[in-house]
DNA sequence: GTGAAAGCGCTAACAA
DNA sequence: TTGTTAGCGCTTTCAC
């Protein structure tokens, strides 16, 4: 019964209640639950809070309530600009509100992706997002069991696992595709993945070019993350595969990049000779000379829009509708652009 | 005394316990103190985690301890690749350990800074991460007032709060500074920031021409985070008010890669008319026709640097040095490569 | 090496 | 509208 000897604290809700000659009940309503406590209450304990620059304990707060203001963001990457965009865009979507986002990097790894997903659960999350679609089906029915909000970026998917903000992959191969195909190109390669966002790429992009009576003389599969050196190796190695090649759709903007110097290297007119395309619009892509045609995606909008679509949710108001596409376009510039 | 209605819980410690035929404290000491435990006994436990999937509740752990696993990080925009790099070395260096970044996003703002850092309090961080030195004076006597690790990084600074890795502006500046002093240019600008980093780019770079004889003839302010496009105007600024200025030294990547383009647009040659550096190393650098002349700065690698020191810190291990200078480099390419 | 008791600071439930 | 009571799940302290 005695008083055990115990490291001193911080200002807790109990000063403030004395402070404000209220109970430490009325304060955390006050604070928490403005619409609970009357008018001058309130005004009271407010002032207290801030004449004692009271700071609630978040961890306190969260054993009694069972819920945290935490929202663990999985994203793959940051050094990709598209990332890292949209994770300021869900940033930015929370300014000014209680949540705060945990960084959960997967490093493109699924086993990770678990891993670190059951490892947060201690912090019994107020939602999640994930820069991604959430492959793993174990992961799934473990979201799911929580039951707390899930937004999914990035991809597009019909059956989400709660909401989604996304683009077609297939969207933009199918703009890319229309492109390419009212061009005079006589001979077509693709570069990039050829599974999940690239196989839809390079699908849509395909079934358009077969409206035009075309299709793809040489399909050249990069698996994994790719970097700018990767672009150049791939067109020396599609245009020894086929010296006929005169036009080139890569699946990322860097590989294309990537492509654009090693034509410059090698003295090859681009695009009179070889016309090249990439996907994302990174900002280099229309710094460079040529500019690179591309697919442009919004990935700010998407990490803001995933956001607020979430916080929507988590101050329990209905969403309208659970998936959200955002818009891809082709942005033609000179790579591409024979006269 | 009677049992109130309250949620129904997830797996707590005392689960563990009976399914380990332990008290909850044995299961709480085989986890986090392994070494207070006998060898049976925690095996005896661990499998008996595993075989339930328990995992703590970590607000239930940091009430109890007064110290949390979380560390905030406050950048200030991750649209800025440098800084979103930086993230990234900075969640690498604690991947695989107990600590979890926590985002702060200051919006280049000191204001918002303390009132994050404020409401940041309540989650009784680990330490602290900062993109940057900690400016305000009420921020910096906060900070030393909670007694954790603090890690400054980005700029450089003999008098941290605590740790810090970060380069020197003034250095870069010097290194550019040797560089145009060395070319037969004749008359000289600098644009960008003239406070802050900026100032101290500008004062490197300045004090280095001094040796040369040379000076700088066009000093074009340029305060607030600025654009590519900005870049541009600030080329037409600058040969308006001067048309003798035949090489500008900018204070970042973005101005100077908008001035290339501009020049491109306007057909000045460059470097042949007029030579352009910058600072940063963006991808885009050596990307762009001409590629840039660019001070590097090692951005992945100080925020990894920056999270290695923490985590040492944190895990009770002392640090060499609390001040590590990042290493800058000159990049000489196209862009002011006169012959 | 292990356990019992108490308490971290907050808020849900109930009562007035 | 406000207060009383109990308990969220863990770990510290003290005892054996």
């Amino acid at each position: 019964m005695t008083q055990r000897g115990r490291k001193p604290s911080r200002l807790r809700i109990e000063d403030v209640a004395r402070a404000a000659g209220v109970s430490p009940i009325t304060v955390s309503r006050a604070i928490g639950n403005p619409g609970r406590v009357s008018e001058a209450t309130r005004f009271k304990v407010l002032e207290a809070v801030s004449k004692t620059g009271y700071v609630v304990n978040t961890h306190a707060s969260s054993l009694a309530t069972g819920k945290s203001s935490l929202i663990p963001v999985f994203v793959s990457n940051l050094r990709n600009p598209h990332f890292a965009t949209a994770l300021q865009g869900a940033s930015d979507a929370f300014e000014g509100s209680r949540f705060h986002l945990l960084m959960a990097h997967t490093n493109y790894s699924d086993r990770l992706e678990l891993e670190m997903l059951n490892s947060l659960l201690s912090f019994q999350p107020a939602a999640a997002m994930f820069t991604g679609i959430v492959q793993s089906e174990q992961a799934r029915e473990m979201l799911r069991g929580l039951d707390i909000p899930v937004v999914e970026m990035w991809d597009f998917s019909l059956s989400p696992l709660d909401m989604l903000v996304g683009f077609s992959n297939a969207e933009g191969g199918r703009l890319m595709g229309e492109h390419f195909g009212a061009q005079n190109f006589t001979s077509i390669a693709y570069a990039g993945r050829t599974k999940d966002r690239g196989a839809q790429r390079l699908s849509g992009f395909q079934e358009e070019l077969a409206l035009y009576g075309k299709s793809t003389d040489l399909v050249l599969a990069l698996e994994g993350p790719r970097t700018t050196d990767d672009g150049g190796a791939a067109l020396d190695e599609i245009l020894s595969r086929n010296p006929e090649i005169d036009a080139i759709f890569f699946a990322t903007d860097s590989l294309a990049i990537g492509a654009i110097m090693r034509a410059r290297d090698r003295r090859l007119d681009v695009p009179g000779r070889l016309a090249i395309a990439g996907y994302g619009d990174l900002d280099t892509a229309k710094q460079i000379v040529p500019a690179l045609t591309t697919i442009h995606v919004a990935s700010y909008e998407m990490g803001l829009k995933a956001g607020q679509m979430l916080r929507t949710r988590l101050e329990n108001k209905a969403v309208s509708s659970n998936i959200l596409r955002t818009p891809v376009s082709l942005e033609v510039r000179a790579s591409t652009s024979r006269r």
